[in-house]
RNA sequence: GUGGGUAUAGCUCAGUUGGUUAGAGCGCCAGAUUGUGGCUCUGGAGGCCGUCGGUUCGAAUCCGAUUAUCCACCCCA
């Protein structure tokens, strides 16, 4: 087909096949997040350019090259949101909502963009499900994200998924770890590959995400964070263990974790699975103390957590995690000629009126074809109505995977008889 | 941003050293029983062979460019 117009680069149709697993794996957030007190907030796809510069960090990738940036018509420069924190922390702020009871929980699902070169697992809108919790600086709340994360983890039936946390100290202990990283790559910069000799003067922690053996060569002797952490840093790690450990949850200290946002503080965590022999970080997370005072907002401690959707299916497609299917129709309707559609309709009204699903032909098609269609989209029961029916007010329900068929009353009280009989002859039918 | 693979029907793919009207299976619609699905048989719809240009008497096929897509790197979710 030639359309005239395509999908874009980088973007996905979720076809209803699909957005069954969709649909599901949210329900399961979003109901686990509620019963930790998670409320679900909205925020706007576009927010103005700065929130982000200043938010994710100026030296970050997601600022410098991946943001979908535009002029819009008043010449302001607005950005279509690259993750999820970012705008729920404005919205908090710019709400007053600190000054409500705290801490303040919120949750999100919501679309993301970002401007790369798509791959596998990787596209240009993804949606990205997180948490936050605002005012709560104890390592409490940085367990309680763990847990829900993990919980949710759990009730999707994702195996093989293990907990790395990191603590990258608060803006004092994170700048003298900083140097120190800097100072002993510089010392051997002649092991370093070329990227690597970039990231020392812009980022000089993202030397131990590379791959390449002799930078790998260099990462082991390297100084670690844990050595630089302050009094109150360390403190706050030692609690999160503490935490962690009643909660019986296994982590594993892991000190190479550096996210891609430059806003974390203290915390930084990732639950890590595998793919195809691969580690895959499918969840990432932070405590963010310095984001609020960074937006012009008040001092606000924070802690999130955030995944992709789309990779987090991915893996679950890999593991082979079984999706329930849709739930199927349950009646089809099949009407022949004027009087019978005219009932066939008043009956499909009077079933959903009582939260049935069901369907009817809409087509005018034969009775042959009309079976057709209800075998192909998988109804469980067929009513065919003709002149006959329509004038004895009397059917047939026919059981499509048995072919058993009940007669039912379709006169004045068709519904009230229909419930009765109806239950009954499922309960008939699971028996079986 | 760098490197590699691919592009033919809704889907999965054939298509000979360039040769006339473009193929299969599945799917879709319909008929074979004028009131009953699954099996079978028959028919039909559906293609600018990704796009543009070049070579040639002639291009789905060869060459170039471009776009899209997939994979890896970078980065990240």
């Amino acid at each position: 087909m030639n359309l005239i117009s395509k999908r874009i680069r980088g973007m996905q149709d979720v076809l209803p096949n699909e957005s069954v697993r969709w649909e599901m794996v949210e329900r399961v957030m979003k109901e686990e997040a509620s019963l930790y007190g998670f409320k679900y907030i909205r925020t706007p796809v576009l927010e103005q350019t700065e929130l982000f510069e200043r938010s994710a960090g100026e030296s970050s990738d997601v600022v410098n090259k991946e943001m979908y940036t535009f002029t819009d018509k008043g010449g302001r420069s607005v950005t279509l949101r690259p993750e999820g924190t970012a705008g729920v922390l404005r919205a908090v702020l710019e709400n007053g909502m600190h000054n409500d009871a705290l801490p303040l929980k919120l949750m999100y699902v919501t679309s993301c963009y970002r401007y790369e070169k798509p791959q596998s697992g990787r596209l240009r809108e993804f949606f990205q499900f997180g948490l936050e919790i605002f005012g709560g600086n104890s390592a409490m709340a940085d367990a309680e994200i763990i847990s829900v994360s993990k919980a949710i983890f759990e009730r999707l039936g994702i195996r093989n998924i293990s907990l790395e946390i990191n603590a990258i100290g608060c803006p004092e202990c994170k700048e003298s770890y900083n140097q120190a990283v800097k100072e002993y790559f510089k010392e051997r910069k002649d092991s370093l590959c070329s990227t690597c000799l970039e990231r020392l003067e812009r980022n000089p922690l993202r030397i131990f995400d590379c791959k390449n053996e002799s930078c790998k060569a260099l990462h082991k002797d390297a100084p670690v964070t844990l050595q630089y952490l302050c009094k109150d840093c360390a403190e706050h790690l030692e609690k999160l263990k503490y935490y962690l450990d009643a909660a019986e949850i296994d982590y594993i200290i892991n000190p190479r974790i550096v996210r891609g946002l430059d806003y974390y503080t203290k915390t930084v965590f990732e639950f890590v699975t595998n793919v195809d022999g691969s580690p895959l970080t499918v969840c990432g997370g932070g405590r963010y103390d310095e984001l609020s005072k960074q937006m012009g907002g008040p001092k606000l401690s924070a802690i999130g957590m955030g995944l992709g959707m789309e990779r987090l299916l991915m893996v679950m497609e890999k593991q082979g995690i079984e999706f329930e299917e849709r739930k199927p129709c349950e009646i089809y309707i099949a009407p022949m000629g004027e009087s019978a559609k005219l009932m066939a309709i008043d009956m499909c009204r009077k079933l959903r009126s009582a939260s049935i699903y069901c369907e009817l032909d809409l087509v005018g098609r034969n009775i042959k074809s009309q079976m057709k269609y209800a075998d192909k989209t998988k109804v469980k029961y067929c009513i065919v109505l003709g002149s006959q029916e329509v004038e004895d007010k009397k059917a047939k329900l026919k059981n499509m995977a048995t072919g058993e068929e009940f007669d039912i009353e379709l006169g004045e009280n068709f519904l009230e008889n229909f419930m009765k009989q109806y239950i009954n002859i499922e309960n008939r039918m699971n028996l079986l």
